[in-house]
DNA sequence: CTGAAAGCGCTTACAG
DNA sequence: CTGAAAGCGCTTACAG
């Protein structure tokens, strides 16, 4: 790379100080400073091509007008939809994000917080995998500011914008029981992550509601990696067994489009033999047979809610702000009323 | 924030110079220095938790080991799942990645590119939109380490990693042929991008190749942003005139998903009145009623090999590297033969 | 009103 | 062998 113009190029062209020329260049003692010097400064600035050095402006005033983004994997839909949302919101207040993917691996969130810190970043929006809370707590002492975005930990006062998932899950449920299903089940994740955990007890809390009795069989848990074997073995016993589901619940997109292929090469009906209702997105929901009826995040709100927050946290620790959103309920063919 | 501790910091505690423990704790001058005095400085670094200020170590080496990362859109597939493999192939070398969305726009790229050298990035990684060629010109004027992906300018050399389009172009359209289709017809966006043109032209030349005449009324030609009511009016039109297409070949993932909600809803037999093969991959290919046939490109490598080039490349500007990768036709129910 | 001097947190050529 | 000094490219409190 060739050399870039600095002010000091600037300073000896014109034959002032490089103090002179960034106060210039950064319009800071307006009418203070003799026009045709100021006018003189401009005009080599713009012949020499000079673009300032953003690293050295960010160790003399220790603000780097950067963002860490930690998601879960960036080639999720989910986690590149809400990049997007972010990486918007920044750029209209002047950041730049850095981007790391943690794949909900404890280990790697927490090289990633490193990494990003020594970077030198304003601040950092984290979907902290299990057990993290050690490196949250560590953040928050470390007064670092951060917010946490679609799970959080209820032990750990922080900012965190998040589903309410509790809510959503129950309304999903209600919605499954209100159409005439008997024996509603859901693949969720095996995880203490508290979005997942309110899933389940959202689902768990409709099927009380109502009078449903739980049955174990249909309350099956799988690895959050996604393991194809797992996810279809969940659904195959879940058709089999005597009592066999008439309804389920999907507890992420991602286990969705797992089952989704797999119900596919079955042959049983949907919906009149098996209603099915997703959570999040995807577009996959509207290749189904049966357009699937969904549960939507409000992806928009919370990734501007979530850049606001990091960015408007001032120095001096504030006290946190936790935003709950209200998801919406998309009902569509797959739990038409049989 | 809390203030960070520094080298000063340790310096100060251990009563030496910052010089010394820069060598220590980078391991420098091993073995040249005394054994008694590292070992305290060591202990003083982890007591004081000291990370080191990557800003302040990149204003002294002029390296960041930062990549600035542009595509169309990360919230797309395509642009996410490149932004992956290039996240861990960076990360696998000691680099993060800066990402920024161009939405195709010459002008929001060129901010792209102007904010990303400020900061110091170490080269960049871009997908080009339409126009910016003297964008390109300019950085390589400056210098500037980069690497083009998925398109190219033909008129500049520069390094580049892209599809043989055409060849991945022309055997989808030769397969087309193979199994027995009359009427090819192809829809792919209106636009001077290299890549596109190229694929334009496989289509052509298959045609050509096996006798096949061209029919105007079978080459649509859409807006790249992707306009709904324009692609569904491209297959109307496609499938309603007189000499109505037996086959069409979509130009893109984006392409296809629109145009086959739209024919998902119309009475038309895939693949026994219409064949049809996709660019790219998507997961909805699976979940159309008969799984699309498409042209697999090499993700994998290609964002390697982009990462590794822009990182090799040396200071003094060695020759350019162009490499066009091979595409995978994966036939499919789409496709079958009648 | 104008601008020289100090310093952000590092690294490393060079002097002793 | 050991380590003090200079400097990367900026900003800004402060002196004149």
């Amino acid at each position: 790379m060739k050399k870039k113009t600095s002010l000091k190029d600037i300073a000896a062209v014109v034959g002032v100080s490089t103090a002179l020329v960034s106060y210039v260049l950064n319009n800071k003692k307006e009418g203070r400073i003799r026009k045709e010097v100021a006018e003189k400064i401009r005009q080599v600035a713009l012949k020499l091509d000079y673009h300032p050095n953003q690293i050295a402006k960010s160790l003399k005033t220790n603000r780097t007008n950067t963002l860490g983004l930690i998601v879960a994997d960036i080639s999720n839909p989910f986690s590149s939809a809400l990049a997007r949302i972010i990486e918007d919101e920044a750029e209209r207040q002047g950041y730049t994000v850095i981007y790391g993917s943690s794949d909900e691996n404890a280990t790697k969130c927490g090289r990633l917080i490193e990494t990003l810190l020594n970077r030198q970043v304003d601040g950092l929006i984290i979907f902290p995998p299990e057990g993290t809370e050690d490196q949250i707590k560590r953040l928050k002492k470390r007064q670092i500011p951060f917010v946490l975005v679609d799970r959080y930990f209820p032990g750990i006062d922080t900012n965190y914008v998040s589903l309410d998932n509790y809510a959503a899950s129950f309304a999903a449920s209600q919605h499954l029981v209100e159409v005439g299903r008997k024996r509603i089940g859901m693949i969720t994740y095996k995880s203490s992550l508290v979005h997942l955990l309110e899933r389940k007890r959202g689902y768990l809390g409709a099927l009380k509601h109502s009078g449903r009795n739980f049955r174990k069989h249909l309350l099956k848990e799988v690895s959050i990696s996604n393991d194809v074997v797992e996810i279809e073995t969940a659904v195959r016993s879940m058709l089999s067994s005597t009592g066999r589901a008439d309804a389920i619940l999907f507890g992420s997109n991602r286990i969705a489009a797992t089952a989704l292929k797999y119900i596919s090469s079955l042959p049983v009906l949907v919906p009149q033999q098996l209603a099915l209702v997703g959570f999040d997105e995807s577009e996959i929901f509207d290749f189904f047979r049966s357009p699937l009826t969904f549960i939507r995040q409000p992806l928009a709100e919370m990734g501007r809610i979530a850049t606001c927050m990091v960015i408007e946290q001032p120095g001096t620790q504030k006290k946190t702000r936790q935003v709950q959103l209200a998801a919406e309920l998309i009902i569509r063919q797959s739990s038409a009323t049989e």
